[in-house]
RNA sequence: GGGGGCGUAGCUCAAUGGUUAGAGUGCCAGCCUGUCACGCUGGAUGUUGCGGGUUCGAGUCCCGUCGCUCCCGCCA
């Protein structure tokens, strides 16, 4: 008989009753009677019910029958009367009648309880995170994006691509996030880089003719945490296409999305294609990037009502070139005076100056700003709003850029209040065509996302066109208001590279010094090559309906990007410093605290 | 770096500025042969995060500070 186990604890049925069997696991909970004590015994497997008579010898050897202690029962597999069948269990028709018990370790008193669902503070469970881990929701999670990565790798595989790996401490690069740095023991003064993403890497191995490229790849970057972002180090599915258009790198993903996410959810999954949304229709109407699509409500301009209205305050805005942005909702006029004073709250703790609305009611408009407007005025509000009795709509003005940004967060939150978000469904959309270059906080131009995007045109529209005009062939995908996924067409071309870099301001010897690498690849004969890197964590989120992406890493760090359980980041010693050629310069509060 | 929320028993939470800070759960002891979140009886829990202040009196009000979390900044 095996030293530990001949079955698992979610493994015995009626068929193995008369067998002798041995199971090992961790108590799940203890039932003590008397006369006879129940154990759940549990694994990774499931639960199996131990029927203990306090008459065996091994009974005092254990001083306390503790939940989570290790245990290792071996006996007979007995059929439970009818009466005393668990329909709970999988294996709630049988029972262990334990003969001999060995104790495999002990546990202490546990800081929160595991066999229950019991919310505790994250700290605790980050420090106990072994036991949370033994959680079933949390247990559940990993197991899921274990399932999750490895249908990934298949369908990946399936479609032709070839998983490769890239390094980890690599160098510095100059755009996007503050990089985590290792310190160079040989060459003093110097470091390495971790990975904010194997970007460079993946479009040397296109020029190095691998054709499709994926990776479960680790992407690390110094930046504070948010709900959906876990600090230091998360994952991508990286991939890159040679010879690729954009619709190629879109069907690949189409029907990677559609199929992980109809596979491992019930939820109703969008059919393929997935609708496309240009950026700026989506700033427009939606007043983000990316929109959440269950939400039935849209923005819309009602600017030009209000050029010469009587209301001065939205005239003067428009005067002045900004815009009036109106949200329409249906049935919303018999909401309470409180649920607009909140919304009016709401919007001016997102930078508004205030909120207007206009409520029919009775075929008469009711608010605040309905008494400044003439009928006219009001006829076309309603008319644009596709308005009637009982709705109301809801009005920002302020810049285009204000009116977009606080106009977005106001839809969001009408459509959480008024609990209108389309139920049970995964939404997904393209957001494409978004801008080459943008100004930047000083007016200057400046790449907008990736400077190795392909203008659409290329050099030509480069050449020819206001640069603030050019769109680029970059994309995202977005699910339910997550960003899943930013990718695009490379630019490919030496010469075309160093023009869009000369637009926003560098010359020629930044891209030669900046990107060497790339630079000196695109040299000698590059392919024409596109990619994108979905958020792997943030798909097993979606997927597992949890609203922190902590619940599905198994080891996260804290927001401060502190691992609890591991003690890191920590001290090290002062000769492992000098090694690296490296001197503290602490800040003065945290020397003190040292003293 | 900034803003919001929270911080009371191991855990989850309660407690008009007013008696000895309570409940559930866990823990400890006892009883119980069919439970499956077993049940019953009894018991121990505490620097109310920490430091000041106001007050006859502070878990409660004020100031500061620390911790956790959500958001803004940041995230090519």
């Amino acid at each position: 008989m095996h030293k530990f186990r001949t079955h698992t604890c979610g493994e015995l049925r009626k068929e193995n009753v008369g067998q002798t069997v041995r199971l090992s696991g961790w108590v799940n909970t203890i039932r003590d009677h008397g006369g006879v004590l129940f154990i759940d015994l549990r694994d990774h497997y499931g639960i199996t019910q131990i029927v203990i008579s306090p008459d065996k010898a091994f009974y005092k050897n254990i001083e306390h029958w503790r939940v989570e202690t290790v245990l290792c029962f071996t006996g007979d597999v007995v059929a439970r009367d009818a009466s005393a069948v668990n329909p709970k269990l999988i294996t709630g028709g049988i029972e262990l009648v334990a003969e001999t018990m060995e104790v495999l370790g002990e546990s202490e008193v546990i800081p929160f309880q595991v066999n229950k669902e019991e919310e505790c503070s994250e700290a605790l469970r980050l420090k106990y995170r072994f036991l949370d881990l033994r959680r079933k929701s949390l247990h559940d999670n990993i197991v899921l994006r274990s399932k999750v990565i490895s249908r990934i790798r298949q369908l990946m595989t399936e479609q032709g691509f070839l998983e490769y790996q890239t390094p980890i401490l690599t160098s510095s690069s100059p755009e996007g996030a503050r990089d985590y740095l290792v310190p160079s023991r040989i060459h003093p003064g110097k470091f390495y880089a971790l990975p904010q993403a194997p970007q460079q890497f993946k479009q040397l191995l296109m020029v190095s003719g691998f054709d499709r490229y994926f990776q479960i790849a680790p992407c690390f970057r110094d930046e504070d945490a948010r709900a959906d972002r876990s600090p230091g180090e998360f994952y991508q599915l990286d991939m890159e296409l040679s010879f690729a258009t954009q619709d190629d790198v879109f069907a690949v993903n189409e029907k990677l999305m559609s199929t992980i996410f109809k596979e491992f959810s019930t939820k109703k999954v969008d059919g393929t294609p997935f609708i496309r949304i240009p950026y700026r229709e989506a700033m427009e109407k939606y007043g983000s990037d990316k929109p959440d699509l269950r939400n039935p409500l849209i923005m819309q301009d009602a600017s030009d009502i209000f050029r010469t209205c009587g209301f001065k305050a939205f005239a003067g805005v428009v005067e002045k070139g900004g815009v009036v942005k109106t949200i329409a909702v249906k049935g919303c006029a018999g909401q309470p005076r409180k649920f607009f004073d909140d919304m009016v709250a709401f919007a001016q703790s997102v930078g508004a100056k205030g909120l207007g609305y206009i409520s029919w009611v009775d075929g008469e408009a009711k608010g605040p700003i309905a008494k400044f407007l003439s009928a006219d005025e009001l006829m076309k509000l309603k008319s644009l709003g596709g308005a009637g009795d009982g709705d109301t709509m809801f009005f920002i003005a302020d810049t285009l850029k204000g009116a977009q940004s606080i106009g977005g967060a106001v839809r969001t939150e009408l459509g959480l209040r008024l609990d209108l978000l389309e139920k049970d469904v995964f939404r997904f959309c393209w957001i494409v065509d978004f801008p080459m270059f943008e100004l930047d906080d000083e007016g200057k131009v400046a790449f907008s996302h990736n400077p190795f995007s392909m203008p659409q045109g290329g050099m030509d529209a480069l050449l020819t066109k206001d640069p603030l005009d050019i769109l680029a062939y970059q994309y995202d995908i977005v699910c339910n208001g997550t960003e899943l996924s930013s990718g695009a067409v490379r630019n490919h071309s030496p010469e075309t590279m160093i023009k869009a870099f000369e637009i926003a301001g560098y010359g020629k010897e930044v891209v030669e010094s900046k990107f060497p690498a790339l630079y000196r690849a695109f040299k000698y004969g590059a392919p024409p090559h596109a990619g994108i890197a979905p958020g792997v964590d943030r798909m097993v989120m979606l997927l597992a309906d949890e609203p922190n992406i902590r619940e599905v890493i198994a080891f996260p760090m804290n927001q401060k990007a502190e691992d609890l359980l591991m003690g890191a980041p920590g001290e090290v010693e002062l000769k492992q410093l000098r090694e690296l050629h490296i001197k503290l310069n602490l800040p003065k509060k945290q020397e003190k605290d040292a003293e």
